[in-house]
DNA sequence: ACAAATACCTGTAAGC
DNA sequence: TGCTTACAGGTATTTG
């Protein structure tokens, strides 16, 4: 009998690790040291986590971006005098920096910050789900953010998922546990590792979270050299409006009915905790 | 403590 | 052709 053929799955690129980590390097690389000059607030979810647009501008106005720091999928820029703010992209999220005031706004833009410059950084997201906010040095709101994806080793990564009952397609994707991995590139590295998604992390094999770890740095390495992954609607873009390409290396992700790269048999969907989850029935 | 379900939101495309 | 509707998912929150 043979597989019934469906259209792939429909798929964003969502900012996840890669994706955040090319706007950090991009932003590092063009915005360094340059000054705030005003802030303008149209968008009021952008900004939810301060009380009103005006207090969100004031704590960012007048205070240079002196440094540009990842954790997980947040993207922190130091400021002086001392204060850090957060972005998240979440769904849709972007930020564009455009030459002056006079390049065309794009639909969507809710926050837009003038530099001293000329230039201005613009947040522009359509699902309104990403959010800008000015805190503390010690980004207090962080504190439950689990080990960066990049940094974590493999004693730290048995001895976090140890005992756990949840899935390790889950757990992968759980921020408190390992920040940065979202649903695209859980399945990745969970197809790269050959580790089935809906074992519970806890019975996975030594060998097993060997491999694991070996491909969350394997994956997430290739997918920032890449400039992370657009597909779609090309939701995700970086500084400049630029798409990454490490969609083209996608094993799993997207790719329902489609012959997998390892043995040519249709990659399978399910649902896993509300979620798209793409594998190989033979080679996970 | 941990796990699972739900709300939030809009552009896209499938289906009629 | 045009309308309706389902779907995509990260995180905070709620419920179990």
């Amino acid at each position: 009998m043979r597989p019934i053929l469906r259209r792939p799955g429909r798929s964003l690129a969502l900012p996840e690790l890669p994706e955040v980590e090319t706007v950090r390097r991009d932003l590092a690389a063009t915005l360094a040291g340059v000054l705030v000059s005003a802030v303008s607030v149209t968008g009021l979810r952008s900004t939810r986590r301060h009380p009103t647009a005006a207090s969100f501008s004031a704590a960012l106005a007048g205070r240079r971006l002196v440094g540009f720091e990842r954790r997980g999928k947040y993207l922190l820029v130091i400021l002086e005098p001392a204060a850090v703010l957060v972005v998240h992209l979440r769904m849709s999220g972007q930020l564009r920096l455009a030459a002056g005031p006079d390049v065309p706004l794009a639909k969507h833009s809710h926050v837009v910050i003038d530099l001293d410059d000329g230039r201005q950084l613009r947040f522009v997201d359509p699902r309104t789900f990403g959010e800008l906010f000015v805190t503390t040095p010690d980004v207090p709101e962080l504190a439950q953010l689990g080990v960066d994806a990049l940094a974590v080793t493999q004693p730290e990564l048995t001895r976090l998922l140890a005992g756990r009952r949840a899935r390790i397609k889950v757990a992968l994707s759980d921020q408190r546990i390992i920040a940065g991995i979202g649903n695209i590139y859980s399945d990745e590295i969970l197809w790269t590792a050959g580790v089935r998604g809906t074992r519970p992390a806890g019975a996975l094999r030594p060998v097993e979270i060997g491999r694991l770890h070996g491909a969350i740095g394997a994956v997430l390495g290739a997918a920032v050299e890449s400039r992370g992954s657009s597909l779609r609607d090309q939701q995700y873009v970086d500084l400049g409006g630029l798409t990454g390409s490490y969609q083209e290396r996608h094993a799993v992700y997207g790719r329902e009915g489609l012959p997998c790269p390892r043995c040519g048999r249709p990659i399978r969907r399910i649902v896993v905790a509300q979620r798209s989850h793409f594998w190989c029935r033979c080679c996970r």
